[in-house]
DNA sequence: TTGCTGAGTCTGTCAATCAGACCTAGCCTG
DNA sequence: CAGGCTAGGTCTGATTGACAGACTCAGCAA
């Protein structure tokens, strides 16, 4: 059977263009230090060991694309400096990184189990990534969810 | 204030691990083609424009990892060929195709819309991904998560 | 004046990506 | 059974990116 994916251009796929941002080796481990409330250039270095001109590379591509913006700080006795800090675009990424950390916690944990956990702040209940369709079913099969061309669909030419 | 992340080592964190699979370039895009059905060589290549090479490593590489598996299949009047499916791991990256998925769509579309939406098979109504924790709260305000060391945590050596 | 520190830049090496041409197994047609 | 077609690749060479290690630079402090 012909998929139907076959008849629909990908040319503006959000998922590519997404992963335009997100998909380049560290950009994802630089988020998870920021979400975590690492911020600063030297605290990121040290803990993931990407090289520094790298990391630089993504905090500014970061920061062009709008996930990031780079806030003004003053500790006392030193001069001012700057840390990165999320944006709204990218407070909006939480759902994925919960998603990608589950999924890495189910496969590819150590035996002793995965190394950091996210909870829920009122309850400190673990919290989890999952599908619910707009009438409020929760999806748990992946084979309930259909794909279907949206709005933006175009016909391959 | 010091983030308490300093003092976690993250050899062996998960999201850092799951990225090592994901965050390649192409690999979130040959996912979302063989989640919307396509299943072959050459349809992914003509739809993406991947590379033959990148391809053939990307596809070898989620082989080898577990996400997809090889399948032989024969259609009537041609030589026994093989197709790319999901195994069990592979389906369980749903959740983060979708919540990557969800952010594109809200931050990157076009303003005539995305071209692309899930929707549950019951009722045909949009799929999205959330949160919620284990205590059946959903959790909307980014805030409201707090990560915890987990199990797994160590501290820096 | 010299030194320290956070946040870089510069340089050179090595691996990955990419485009485009070439290859190959099995079927089909003449 | 020779030749062609096609899906699914390899091979080759140019460009880009990752990486390590050394160097730079601004401002504070001794």
């Amino acid at each position: 059977m012909r998929p139907a994916a076959l008849d629909w251009s990908v040319e503006n796929c959000t998922i590519a263009r997404a992963m335009e941002i997100l998909g380049e080796r560290w950009t994802v481990v630089v988020l998870r230090e920021v979400f975590n409330g690492v911020r600063r250039f030297d605290d990121m270095r040290v803990r993931t060991g990407i090289p520094r001109q790298v990391l630089t590379n993504r905090l500014s591509m970061l920061v062009e694309r709008g996930v990031l913006r780079r806030e003004p700080y003053r500790e006392p006795g030193s001069r001012p400096r700057h840390e990165y800090r999320l944006t709204g675009m990218g407070l909006d990424l939480w759902p994925v990184l919960v998603a990608v950390l589950g999924w890495g916690d189910r496969y590819l944990a150590d035996p002793e189990g995965p190394p950091l956990t996210v909870t829920h702040r009122d309850c400190g209940a673990e919290v989890r990534a999952a599908l619910r369709c707009a009438e409020g079913h929760d999806v748990t099969e992946p084979q309930d969810v259909v794909p279907v061309p949206g709005p933006g669909a175009r016909r391959r030419g």
